[in-house]
DNA sequence: GGATAGTGGAAAGTATTGCTATCCATATTA
DNA sequence: TAATATGGATAGCAATACTTTCCACTATCC
């Protein structure tokens, strides 16, 4: 198929995938003459597979190419494939090293060795969750803390069932995808969810006393 | 207190605090001359605040304002207030209203149906849960689907946590604040927790065989 | 009391991001 | 053979979140 029809199959529209092409979230496809190539399924799942990480999981496009390329590139033989993956998939900041900073890393730490869970040092994610806490720190919302057990504890459980469900893939393609997806996309599933659900408790509990 | 004492106590740049005010992030100090005017404790603490709506939550300028004004604004006696907050912390998205988004609707309401959740059809996160869960059947991960009345029961269980330390509050400036800190910044703590379990599990899965 | 630095506010400028639009030589299709 | 489409390069554009500059004025330090 030619860039119409892929467009047509995906509702991207042309300019756009002409700019993932440039931008490599999407492979070339395979020339046939000098202004003419062809793209096949394995384009109309990836084209799709870049749009649902950029529009929903919020990806930009740098993050996105970033992820789509270790998933599909090394073969996947490794699992650091799939937690450098994850790791792109964190967007990077700028942090704040003060006091709240510092007892925040520390709390993230305990936590970790609390649950006992094997992760690497690299793993962006608990930098982003220091922050996310010392932001709370110096607001004075501390008592959040609390909450951080049960938080934890529904992490872990939502982690077991996925990891699952995942693992009862075949093909190795197949894990890949469903971690892209499942990372990107579970986040927002979530927070909808809990969104919903607050709104329901909040009714129920301030709604009609 | 003038600007540079608010920006040191906040780390927030001159200049960005500058354009918080004309955005009406932060309400204007009180005048005492042409061009001198006053802060106090309660600019630092709506400019933290903003800071991390905007820096943790990843809200943009517009809807944190909004977020802001309707919780401190109408004195929120109703329950409508903190809905509409929470409603404005949901950002407005296009959805592509195709077969897919139609059957995810159609499980939304199903779910909230099953669940007995008590949901406005205004909340805006019914949008965005059903745009992910089309998301995902356009990209043929429908087992997915298995999954979501795990999440469900998930955010149910941490709604419930969340809402009853939130009431625990006594005035309600101070519940005001917790319910937009907690909406905003609680998913950031949620999605990092997730990630840092995800690595855990998949490592004890596959990593040691 | 005079130099220096800081202030509030307005307006214009800037960097980044994620697309769109235009062009063009060549291909395809009606 | 005429209209339309294609791939690719380049330039343009709208939105966002700041930054910079300017200004008349104020506060503060020597």
């Amino acid at each position: 198929m030619r860039i119409a029809e892929l467009s047509r199959r995906t509702g991207v529209p042309i300019p756009t995938i002409k700019y993932y092409l440039r931008e490599g979230l999407v492979p070339a496809g395979e020339r046939t003459g000098p202004n003419q190539a062809q793209y096949g399924e394995a384009h109309v799942k990836r084209l799709k597979l870049a749009r649902a990480l950029v529009e929903i999981g919020g990806l930009s496009i740098a993050s996105a190419r970033e992820a789509l390329r270790l998933m599909f590139s090394a073969g996947l033989s490794e699992l650091d494939t799939i937690g450098k993956a994850q790791y792109a998939m964190t967007p990077a900041r700028e942090y704040v090293e003060d006091e709240a900073w510092d007892e925040a890393v520390a709390e993230v730490d305990e936590l970790i060795a609390k649950r006992g869970w094997q992760v690497k040092a690299t793993n962006p994610a608990r930098r982003t969750l220091a922050d996310a806490l010392a932001t709370l720190r110096r607001l004075d919302q501390d008592d959040y803390f609390e909450l951080l057990d049960s938080y934890a504890e529904t992490a872990e459980r939502l982690a077991d069932t996925e990891i699952e469900t995942v693992a009862r893939r075949g093909d190795l393609d197949s894990v890949a995808e469903a971690v892209v997806v499942w990372t990107a996309v579970g986040d927002t599933v979530l927070a909808s969810l809990r969104r919903l659900a607050q709104e329901d408790r909040s009714t129920r509990l301030l709604g009609n006393p």
